[in-house]
DNA sequence: CAGAAAAGCTGACAATTATCATGTTTTAAA
DNA sequence: TTTAAAACATGATAATTGTCAGCTTTTCTG
């Protein structure tokens, strides 16, 4: 079993807080383990008990809507940390998480870190600065969703996946997105986004080969983006 | 001067969890103020540089987007506290907030609010709860915006202000919105916000004299905001 | 109180987006 | 490798939503 103290991807999150016999302790409590692709790592209304620390791969974050569509919320990738606003106020997850390609992940119990949290101030606040932001970019997302387009959406998504996720050799981004998950980001019919994509395609904005994905241009996404 | 440590209103927010010392403490460095219908507290790019701990009144919160409409994000309350995401992360506000009608407010200083996260584990671990219920709120609110129509969230609006608003004594709801804003709450174009409240009010789910709105048949309306 | 400005309302029409239908391509399982 | 299922793609059409225009009512200001 690999060490905690040891691990590189804890200085990507609140985890790089911990002292070194706080992370000892957590090695021992922790398990490692592997989710194939497609995989449900927690669902909508299960106890999570615990965090996640993700090693490798991606996995979207999901809630159900009163219509009966998925609407992805976050995509989660090496080095995030994931299940600890559930931990935080002890209750059910509100959301649905699945690996969208195989994934290294620990597992960490809920009462260890718990422990941490009311022992670490440094943690707890680390913790606290992250949650803020997470809820200054939920507010951007907000807005978007309410006043933007879907073909501004679509913009922006795009140029979001480009900053946020790595170039595979050829230049494509690294993430393996169907047309469906692209729409479910977006929040818009398949045909829909799959329409918009290829208008992209067609006005050399971007380019597609299979699931892969190439922003050609950045300047006329951003402006689209933004509504010129 | 009004003292914190005999101030009621703490009791609905983090502020409670302060010590009485802690509390004195703010007495001394507070400031109160009224901030009259329509003025700013504190607008977008703005540091905020304190907190504020709201005693009376209710005001919007809000952020403009791309297209350079207003989308509401929140509304703030007697009880609510105000400012503390831009403190936590040391930044400008991403926010902007505006007066609906006349307000009573306590301003504290940003250094003083830290120097009590830092010190009281009860106050940071608090505040961690509570941001971690805005979160999840806010996953709903994406979703709601991702996913349904302005009719479904014109109807969800009305729910929310119902449960979060007390009721003036004609059983309307205390706030005082105009057309514009409901419209900015639900992501739509005024006029849009307009014809759905006129087809609400014709099919009796709610009644309308002025600013003024009454819930009529709440199960109807929990209906609609469901698709059914 | 009068007049101006803002807010509210409604209709007509245009643009956006969803839905349904159908065919093609890709993926995965036997 | 074959075959079935899933994903992708595109057209046609309907439903939703936005925009503009014109009017009425309410609110604000001097």
């Amino acid at each position: 079993m690999s060490k905690c103290e040891q691990c590189i991807i804890r200085e990507f999150n609140s985890l790089k807080t911990l002292t070194k016999d706080e992370l000892i302790r957590i090695t021992g409590c922790k398990t490692s383990k592997t989710v194939k692709k497609g995989e449900v790592l927690f669902d909508e209304g299960e106890h999570i008990n615990g965090v996640f620390c993700i090693k490798d791969g991606v996995c979207k974050v999901s809630k159900m809507s009163d219509n009966g569509r998925d609407q992805i919320i976050h995509l989660i990738q090496k080095g995030d940390i994931l299940g600890e606003r559930s931990l935080i106020n002890n209750e059910a997850s509100n959301l649905k998480a699945i690996a969208i390609n195989d994934m290294e992940v620990c597992f960490i119990p809920k009462d260890e870190i718990i422990r941490d949290l009311e022992n670490n101030p440094n943690f707890s606040l680390d913790l606290l600065r992250k949650m803020a932001n997470s809820l200054k970019k939920a507010d951007d997302v907000i807005v978007d969703m309410a006043q933007k387009t879907v073909k501004q959406r679509l913009a922006t998504t795009l140029l979001f996946l480009e900053a946020k996720f790595d170039k595979n050799e050829n230049g494509s981004i690294k993430v393996n997105l169907s047309r469906e998950d692209i729409a479910n980001i977006i929040g818009t019919a398949t045909e829909s986004a799959i329409r918009l994509l290829s208008e992209f395609k067609k006005k050399k904005l971007i380019d597609l080969k299979g699931k892969e994905v190439f922003i050609l241009n950045v300047k006329a996404l951003k402006d689209l983006s933004e509504g010129f």
